[in-house]
DNA sequence: GCCCAGGTATAAA
DNA sequence: TTTATACATGGG
C-alpha cells in the first residue's frame, strides 16, 4: 500500500478487494451516498468522499493524518483480502464462488453506537428504508458537517423521548433506540469491554438492551469491533449455502459473500487442521 | 387491501 | 426449550 498527498487529495495505491459500491451497498453499513462514482459519508465525526481514479482509490477531505489515524483502519487497509480470498478458494468450491461474488467487499470498522443503532432500526425491516429512517436520524439530531451530519451521539439521544423520535417514523423501533442511548451514555454497555470479553459474555451484555438480540449483538461485534470469532459458522455458512444454490438476489448475497471471506479465513486458521 | 422487509419481545405450548 | 404473533411504516 502506498500512500501519498496531491492537493486536496489522499491517494492510495496498491489496495486490491475494494469496490467501493459492492463495500458501501452491501448492507453492512447505511449511510454512504454515491454521487458520480464518488461516494460521501460521516464517520468518526468527520466528512469524507472516496473514489476511485486509475485504479487508486483517492480520499477528498482528509489529512494524511486522519488517515493514518482513523480511514486505514475504517477501510480494513492493513487486512489482505486477496490473499484471504485465494486461501478460501482453495479450500472449497463454494468459498471460492462466494469469493468471486464479494471479493470488492471490505468489511468496514465503524464506529460502535452508530452500529447498535442502524441495527436496531434494520430490524423486520427494508434497507431502502433503513437508509431513509437514519438519515432522518441524522439530519434532525446531529450536528451538520460538509456535506452531511454527523451520527447523532448516545448522550444526545438518552435525552430525547420517544415523541422526539416520531420525526424520524422508525415505528416500535423508537424506544429500542432509546433504551440502547442510556446503557450506553450510562456505560453499562462499555464498547472497549466487549473487545476482549469471552464471545457469549459480549453477546449478553449487548443483549442487556431492549431491542438488541442475537442478530444486532453479531452485527455489533463483527462491524464495530471487528471480532471475527461472533459469526456463527453454522448457521451463516448454511444461509450462505441456501442463498447460492437458490438463486438469491446478488446484492442481498454479497454480504454473507464478504463477510465470510473475512470470518472464514479466521476461522480456518485458528483450526488448520481444516485446512487441507 | 395484502404481503413483506437482514428481528425481537412476549406469551403460550 | 421451542414455536407463534404483534409490532410501525412504507413500497410493491
Amino acid at each position: 500500500m502506498k500512500v501519498y498527498q496531491r492537493k486536496e487529495r489522499i491517494y492510495i495505491e496498491d489496495v486490491f478487494n475494494f469496490d467501493l459500491g459492492q463495500t458501501f451497498d452491501c448492507g453492512q453499513c447505511f449511510r454512504w451516498e454515491e454521487n458520480n462514482g464518488v461516494y460521501s459519508a460521516v464517520a468518526f465525526g468527520k466528512f469524507i468522499k472516496v473514489g476511485k481514479e486509475n485504479n487508486r482509490i483517492f480520499l477528498e477531505n482528509s489529512s494524511l493524518e486522519d488517515f493514518n489515524n482513523i480511514w486505514k483502519f475504517y477501510f480494513d487497509l492493513e487486512t489482505d483480502y486477496r490473499l484471504i480470498g485465494q486461501s478460501l478458494s482453495n479450500l472449497n468450491p463454494v468459498l471460492k464462488r462466494a469469493y468471486e461474488f464479494g471479493s470488492g467487499i471490505r468489511i468496514l470498522k465503524q464506529e460502535p453506537w452508530e452500529v447498535v443503532c442502524s441495527f436496531i432500526i434494520s430490524q423486520n425491516n427494508n434497507i431502502p428504508r433503513i437508509k431513509k429512517i437514519i438519515s432522518r436520524f441524522c439530519e434532525n439530531f446531529g450536528e451538520p458537517v460538509g456535506d452531511l451530519f454527523t451520527f447523532p451521539s448516545a448522550d444526545r439521544v438518552s435525552t430525547l423521548s420517544e415523541n422526539d423520535l416520531l420525526v424520524i417514523r422508525s415505528g416500535f423501533r423508537a424506544k429500542y433506540i432509546i433504551d440502547a442511548a442510556k446503557k450506553v451514555s450510562s456505560g453499562a454497555i462499555d464498547f472497549c469491554a466487549l473487545e476482549n470479553m469471552p464471545l457469549e459474555d459480549a453477546i449478553k451484555s449487548l443483549k442487556i438492551v431492549n431491542g438488541i438480540g442475537n442478530k444486532v449483538a453479531t452485527c455489533v461485534l463483527l462491524y464495530a469491533l471487528h471480532r471475527l470469532d461472533a459469526f456463527p459458522i453454522d448457521v451463516w455458512m448454511k444461509k450462505i449455502m441456501d442463498k447460492m444454490f437458490s438463486g438469491e438476489s446478488p446484492k442481498f448475497f454479497g454480504i454473507y459473500a464478504g463477510v465470510a471471506q473475512q470470518y472464514l479465513y479466521h476461522y480456518f486458521r485458528a483450526n488448520s487442521n481444516l485446512l487441507s
